[in-house]
RNA sequence: UCCAGCUUAGCUCAGUCGGUAGAGCAGGUGACUGUUAAUCACCGGGUCGCUGGUUCGAGUCCAGCAGCUGGAGCCA
């Protein structure tokens, strides 16, 4: 007696004939009067399920069999067969069937054999695993994030876990959770009448981390590439399908580096997580190709477009030119392109989607709307950044050389209303062997978006934290 | 945060001109069958989001509130 997965089952990996035990749970029972029942099982191994066919000699066939209903789990035990009905090579034949839990109360039962909607789903989000769609998102997600890591590995990346709480107002923008362990209805007043932070618990305001990046970059001062993943919190009230509180990033950061390099390797590390996807999870992307509707996956075509991706090279075009362009095109705007003013929604989805058809680069932004820590032009008006856009979906990498020359960097920090003295460490890095370097952030989930099709990033992590809902 | 929409059975939805609620799926029972989200018949299942208003009468019209969703902003 072997015990086996079910997705070794199904790929032939058992030899027929042989003793097996399988253990899951239930996805839909069916009953012959021929005196047998038909349960397909799923352990989650895989997308498909399993066919054990259990006859009505066993001795618990009325008992516990025929009330077996979705979501029941049970330990199968038979042999290894090959099927004598169309729609799977392999089923067990069961000598026996072991009832593990029954479920309550099957007409209540969240999940059922029929599509659901993406927000009925959330609502039950401890039981969505359950459901083929978020066994498939799931298993493409972890796909994703081991292939991120061995992308990195074979490039000669090192990964460097930064921290989660973080004292640093890191970027200046984003809003930040506060972490403190003071009595909120009663706590230390200072001489000033405010909120006495030196008696919290690490002496002084404390935060979730909004990035990695400043932190990771002292790393690639040392050790030339280096990447981030992992949590990242922002407390903006942002209410969209593309916004999350609590989301992973991949922050990479290379030393020695211009901008130009930057977008290589985005575009190097991009077309390598698509790729692996593809050759791991086919079947996968294939289900969830099939379900394109009202439920979770709203986005038609998926594997075209992943493949497309893949064997496409990147558009590559100034923000000068994006806006030209913009401006020449017959469309449109709610906005009115105009330089100096960041790309909208509707300017990124025209370029990369009307205009291009293919993922576009834009680089090099005005200063002015841009970050501290971005490396100032020769132009003395643009910074070497830039913004991945992808069709579909729009932004989905973020990136810049960072700012190498302590003198420039103290500018830019006045010029943004920026104390330097608070970012003592992070200018000790420019004084200290500075060499040019950059870097880019992806957030995982819109990354696992784009490559399901989901209507809604809310979908692609498997407990959701947005405003007013952080339940599971 | 702003704008718009939605809220009816366990789930997905319909509900006309204001006259006390229907379907499919799910569930139960039975029939049938090496079945494939099986098929067929029958049965049970409702605080129409909440509060108030208009009206002889409100799921339906009006107002407020709540929740959810979509779009925008912010961004990854």
């Amino acid at each position: 007696m072997r015990n086996i997965s079910v997705k070794g089952a199904l790929a032939g990996q058992v030899e027929v004939g042989s003793k097996v035990e399988v253990r899951g749970w239930v996805r839909t029972r069916r009953d012959s009067k021929a005196g047998i029942s038909f349960i397909h099982v799923t352990d989650g191994s895989c997308q498909d399920p399993i066919q054990v066919v259990a006859p009505n000699t066993l001795g618990n066939y009325a008992s516990e069999v025929q009330r077996l209903s979705t979501g029941c789990s049970l330990i199968c035990r038979g042999t290894l067969v090959q099927s004598q009905g169309k729609g799977q090579a392999f089923e067990i034949q069961a000598d026996e069937v072991i009832a593990v839990g029954f479920v309550d109360d099957p007409e209540t039962y969240p999940v059922q054999p029929k599509q659901h909607t993406a927000e009925f789903l959330r609502e039950v989000a401890h039981l969505r695993p359950r459901t083929n769609t978020f066994g498939a998102i799931t298993r493409v997600r972890h796909a994703a994030a081991m292939a991120i890591h061995r992308f990195f590995t074979d490039e000669g990346f090192v990964w460097v876990n930064t921290p989660i709480i973080t004292a640093a107002d890191a970027e200046g923008a984003g809003q930040m959770f506060r972490v403190s362990t003071l009595d909120l209805a009663n706590p230390p007043r200072n001489e000033q009448k405010g909120v006495d932070f030196h008696k919290d618990f690490f002496g002084k305001e404390a935060y979730l981390t909004v990035s990695g990046q400043l932190n990771v970059e002292a790393y690639c001062l040392a050790l030339s590439k280096v990447y981030t993943f992992g949590p990242t919190f922002r407390a903006e009230n942002s209410n969209t399908t593309r916004h999350l509180a609590e989301f992973w990033m991949i922050e990479p950061e290379i030393a020695f580096a211009d901008l130009s390099a930057d977008a290589d390797l985005a575009e190097r590390f991009l077309k390598a997580i698509f790729r692996a996807v593809l050759a791991e999870r086919m079947d996968d992307l294939k289900f969830l190709e099939q379900t394109v509707g009202k439920g979770v996956v709203t986005q038609a075509g998926l594997i075209d477009r992943l493949e497309k991706f893949v064997d496409s090279s990147f558009e590559r075009i100034e923000y000068s030119e994006a806006i030209e362009i913009l401006k020449r095109s017959k469309k449109k705007f709610e906005y009115q392109p105009e330089w100096g003013k960041d790309l909208q929604t509707e300017h990124e989805r025209f370029l990369t989607e009307d205009h291009v058809g293919r993922p576009v680069v834009v680089m090099n932004y005005p200063e002015q709307i841009k970050a501290f820590y971005m490396r100032m032009n020769d132009d003395g008006k643009t910074v070497a950044a830039m913004d991945v856009l992808a069709p579909g979906i729009g932004e989905i990498i973020g990136g810049s050389q960072r700012e190498e020359r302590l003198d420039h960097l103290d500018a830019r920090m006045r010029a943004m209303s920026l104390v330097p003295e608070h970012y003592g460490w992070y200018r000790d890095l420019r004084r200290y062997g500075s060499v040019p370097h950059a870097g880019f952030g992806l957030g995982f989930e819109r990354l696992i978006v784009y490559i399901c099709g989901l209507g809604n990033i809310r979908d692609a992590i498997p407990y959701p934290r947005v405003p007013g809902w952080a339940q599971f």
